[in-house]
RNA sequence: GCCGCGUUGGUCAAGGGGUUAAGACGCCUCCCUUUCACGGAGGAAUCACGGGUUCGAUUCCCGUACGUGGUACCA
């Protein structure tokens, strides 16, 4: 269409944490600018006084940062469009609507909120459950149609409270491409005079991004499908402001939509169904009301992020696993899909299994690291790392390592008897207090050479191996699990070994 | 109510006029392993409905149903 650079932004209201789909509508903006070698931008848009939430700008900072999805230019790196913070450009706005009011597409209106509330009670019937303030009712209402010149100079002279709307045409099929979705149309009589600039000043949405977008070269807009309906307001806009060659590219994004159906996922399906629906933790600075996060539920961001792609995205091949390079690469904007996807948090444990079950053993040191230090436990990063690799194929998070290998930061403090007992007899006790005192000949320690010594010696003693790998297990880690038993014998290294086999042989006989 | 958008197994989904309608998650069975998992092999399960168009519709068109979004001086 152009070669002008690629810029693209995400552009939410801080009000609180940061919505899994809202980190969707950041990957594809970022996967979209970063293929284009463009730039992706983070623009605050607060321009609703009332709902503003301290912290939550910092906390989506924060939550872009983990997932590595950076953006070029925002409020808190700053960039040649500066400010990113829609309430530090609130003086900008205002002539642009008053541009608008002069060519005709706006208009004043003084109607106070208890007018409106009780035209809308006065117009409300069955059939138009909700009145719009529209091409009709602007005819009813007090604003610069229904007022003289005269007075409305004198309104505004006064310093009455005042917003500006957008005067929609009453009946006009207005069409435009979306990148996802196709020929779009709908029509103008459908939507009502949006505000476009606040009593207090402020812009709403309406005004604010189109003006924005505009000032900051904005090429391709992403958003959520729950914009497709107000799209005429903002396409107009760009067309009375005189913009309309400079207008991005739209698309609507597909929502996300709760597992059982009915509606859009929100932070209550997660405390309800039992999963995160936020990025990271949040706690309300208002109610204090705690949310869990992906993030401290054990996500790791790559794992959360090819996740958040695979809902609504595909390549068209067979392949679910991306990096966020890979993911920058194959990205297309085409292959996103129409409909809205119901989320499936098995399926994103899933993703995080595959992420932990292929990450080497040292960086899962690492992040295990401070579950051990909650637990109280100091171990060396290497004996860390060789626990992490045995255990992290049954992990779903990196707190699972503990629970599938606590064994091997301390001895097991109870055994499972009833797996051993009934075939306990004193062969195989003679068995293990004699193997352990031979464990000395053993050439290397290692789990190859100490099966080779168990299995030779059993055979020697007629004992079948099954009978005493079990019993073998039990002693080491307390019970049926963990990774294979020459494996743990291996890594707990001979001293622990012997410890635990008379512990547990003496207990067995007991 | 009105308007927009959507509709392939339980979920994510590929495909798109002629196919045995991929694959993944989950579920089940079996193999491996005398723990669990990983891995491997199988299995159950799908084109919302009705009309067209066509030699032939899951695929195109129109309706209906259903879902979902919007209908604020919220974004």
């Amino acid at each position: 269409m152009d070669n002008k650079k690629v810029r693209v932004r995400f552009a939410p209201s801080p009000t609180g944490g940061l919505h899994l789909g809202g980190v969707r509508t950041v990957l594809f903006n970022y996967l979209f600018a970063k293929q284009h070698k463009g730039d992706f931008i983070l623009r605050i848009e607060d321009t609703d006084q009332t709902r503003y939430v301290p912290g939550a700008e910092e906390y989506i900072n924060e939550c872009l940062r983990w997932c590595g999805l950076t953006p070029d230019e925002s409020p808190a790196v700053g960039g040649p469009y500066a400010p990113y913070r829609q309430s530090e450009r609130k003086p900008l706005y205002r002539q642009y609507a008053e541009q608008l009011v002069k060519s005709g597409h706006a208009y004043y209106a003084f109607d106070t909120p208890e007018e409106l509330e009780s035209m809308r009670e006065r117009m409300k019937t069955p059939e138009n459950p909700q009145p719009q303030y529209n091409h009709k009712i602007r005819e009813k209402m007090r604003n610069s149609f229904t007022l003289s010149e005269a007075e409305v100079q004198e309104l505004l002279a006064k310093n009455t409270p005042h917003v500006i709307r957008i005067k929609m045409p009453a009946d006009q099929e207005l069409s435009f491409t979306d990148l996802i979705r196709g020929e779009v149309t709908i029509n103008t009589g459908q939507v009502d005079d949006k505000v476009l600039l606040k009593a207090d000043g402020m812009p709403t949405y309406h005004l604010a991004v189109v003006v924005d977008d505009y000032l900051m070269k904005i090429t391709h807009a992403f958003r959520g499908e729950e914009w497709l309906p107000s799209a005429p307001v903002h396409i107009l806009l760009w067309k009375y402001l005189g913009w309309e060659a400079d207008m991005p590219q739209w698309a609507h994004l597909p929502l996300i939509l709760k597992p059982d159906g009915n509606g859009k996922l929100s932070k209550r399906d997660g405390d309800r169904l039992g999963f995160p629906v936020y990025a990271m933790n949040w706690t309300d600075p208002r109610s204090n009301e705690f949310t869990k996060g992906f993030r401290e539920l054990g996500f790791l961001p790559e794992a959360f992020i090819n996740m958040l792609a695979m809902l609504g995205w595909n390549d068209g091949t067979e392949q679910e696993i991306f990096s966020l390079e890979e993911l920058v690469n194959k990205f297309s904007i085409d292959r996103v899909h129409k409909a809205g996807a119901k989320f499936d948090y098995e399926k994103a444990k899933w993703f995080n299994h595959q992420y932990l079950h292929h990450k080497d053993n040292e960086s899962l040191a690492r992040l295990f690291e401070p579950v051990l230090e909650e637990k109280g436990v100091k171990a060396n990063p290497e004996y860390v790392a060789t626990v992490a690799g045995l255990v992290k194929e049954r992990c779903y998070f990196v707190n699972d390592i503990w629970d599938h290998g606590f064994f091997f930061f301390e001895a097991p403090a109870a055994y499972d008897e009833a797996a051993v007992k009934p075939k306990w007899n004193a062969d195989k006790a003679a068995f293990f207090a004699e193997w352990s005192a031979k464990l000395d000949d053993v050439s290397a320690f290692t789990a190859p050479e100490l099966e080779a010594s168990f299995k030779a010696f059993a055979a020697e003693k007629n004992i079948k191996m099954g009978e005493l790998q079990l019993p073998f297990r039990i002693m080491l880690t307390g019970g049926k699990f963990g990774p294979p038993v020459f494996d743990i014998a291996a890594t707990l290294g001979l001293a622990e070994t012997r410890t635990r086999i008379a512990k547990g042989v003496a207990a067995f006989n007991s």
